[in-house]
DNA sequence: CCGGTTATGTAATTTTATAACATTTCACGG
DNA sequence: CCGTGAAATGTTATAAAATTACATAACCGG
């Protein structure tokens, strides 16, 4: 596998991957595997497992993120944040926004550091309302 | 009268919170809502709702958190973090680790302040490797 | 073209969680 | 103590989320 770049060789992503991908971002938003299911019936997708391997491809990339919280999926804000993406989720409007905060990311490295913890991956879900709302 | 009750003077608990509870601190760690419903068949639960009913009453009392990343239930450490528990998962032996640290409370705090989002509750998972693995 | 790896198709199943509705238990004021 | 309403529990069924198993097709470097 290779490792995530800001702007990755999207052309090399095979058929599923750039369906999914595509859908994700025209939404804008997060959608759980079988809305994009739905969405992507035209397309020929029949069956959960198919935008499950898609998503599964599209993460390993650093590409899409679940949000765990509400059991769904999104595009990648694209920027760099080594696996430690960090999500406010909007529990008036829905809105989900990442955000980038390299203080925090150190905060958890010194954590681990501190611990012994060996940190692979960290995820970081805010729930609240949003200013707009 | 509760002789030795520990920090919290929690009022008595419903007798399936109190099973809940029991089956989830003795053995101090993880568990899914079904694993807990197998280990409880003993004291008459029958059905995963009972399971699920007792584990949200513990989780809005604060008493139990719900690891999202696993899919599994656990007992809170009984301190206190404000709705702002954080764990450390180890991917080889499976153990969790509850993490206070109030500087990541306060940077989570200060990202909220800069972009006017009202916070409600957080979630941090972290998952790698533990210092014995 | 060959042969291996990756990707996809299809069906069934497992795992996780909730809906709907009936009944019981419990705290508390009278 | 008794009635009452809220909270908790019981039971059945179903929804939602994710994976297993196995077969076929596409891709790519020799």
């Amino acid at each position: 596998m290779q490792p995530h770049s800001a702007l990755p060789a999207q052309g090399a992503l095979p058929r599923n991957q750039r369906l999914v991908l595509d859908a994700l971002r025209k939404v804008r938003g997060p959608r759980t595997a079988y809305e994009l299911l739905e969405n992507l019936r035209d397309q020929g997708f029949r069956a959960p497992l198919t935008v499950y391997r898609a998503l599964d491809g599209l993460r390993d990339k650093g590409l899409v993120h679940r949000i765990e919280s509400i059991k769904a999926f999104i595009a990648c804000c694209e920027h760099d944040h080594e696996d430690r993406p960090a999500f406010a989720l909007c529990e008036s409007c829905g809105a989900v926004v990442e955000i980038e905060d390299a203080g925090m990311v150190s905060r958890l490295e010194s954590i681990c550091a501190r611990t012994g913890f060996k940190l692979k991956k960290a995820m970081i879900e805010m729930t609240g309302t949003c200013a707009p709302c």
